[in-house]
DNA sequence: CTTGACTCTGGAGCCAACTCCAGGGTTTAA
DNA sequence: TTAAACCCTGGAGTTGGCTCCAGAGTCAAG
């Protein structure tokens, strides 16, 4: 009984990533392939899949690669930390989150205000609310 | 009586932005120096230093340096367009920013469900449900 | 046996918005 | 007069996360 193992291609097609994504989160030392065939080609495990989509999905729920490394290296060796550190990243990375809504939030208000104060009618620019208040608002 | 005019160290003090990010925005034709003195210094009126700090407005309620140059244009020749124009450029500007913090919610979500379902102990992660999430989630 | 699809490596390029550098010339205050 | 503080140019480097390329080897279907 031998291990079934993907190629690149076909690992990239099941995990809905590029090959030369793949590639580059290798050189990141995210994924390793398990093996190489005789002519170099990279051979992933099912374990490899694995932990490819762990870090797809720890993607999409805004983690930076560098922080999915160290979620990896937890993932990895779990005996060895405590579900106190791994909540901490999580933690560090919803507290991100807040602080970059409210900024873009704070963005959206003052252009909001801009935009509605603006008739947005045909006639000359000239007076134009919009234009006005860039020319005479406080910078931040 | 002559006009008054600014060194570009001066213009950077009273904008608040460095002397290398003026040329930056020279370089990219945000702006442009009135004259030059003999010794080949940039030499801004007061008008390059309103534009400037137009500039530096339209940053704060987040314009990219491609749309302000488009805002300056409006704002240089605003008989030749229409209020209409420009509150397009804004309305752009919000949807935007309602896509991209909606997106970021969504994120956020994700991310305290995972966090609020953890206990956070001192134990070993061996268990720990977010880890476990991120190895058979969803990814979108 | 050939052709087309796949894989390899190393390195370059892309995006935005700067930031920094070397190696010069200029101005200004003491 | 001299030293500090300013200014110039052109180009390279930064960040993060890819993406693309050339040039070469490998594999599978017909």
């Amino acid at each position: 009984m031998k291990t079934k193992h993907y190629k690149i291609g076909q690992l990239a097609s099941l995990t809905g990533l590029t090959v030369d994504t793949v590639r580059f989160y290798e050189n990141k030392g995210l994924v390793q392939a398990s093996q190489r065939s005789d002519a170099g080609y990279r051979l992933f495990s099912a374990d490899d899949l694995a932990r490819l989509q762990f870090i797809k999905r720890a993607k999409t729920v805004g983690f930076t690669l560098d922080e999915i490394s160290e979620l990896l290296e937890l993932r990895l060796h779990p005996d060895d930390h405590t579900c106190e550190e791994v909540k901490q990243v999580t933690a560090r990375k919803v507290r991100e989150l807040d602080d970059k809504i409210a900024e873009l939030e704070k963005i959206r208000m003052s252009l909001k205000t801009l935009h509605t104060a603006c008739c947005g009618g045909p006639e000359s620019a000239e007076h134009c609310s919009i234009l006005q208040a860039l020319d005479s608002m406080e910078a931040s």
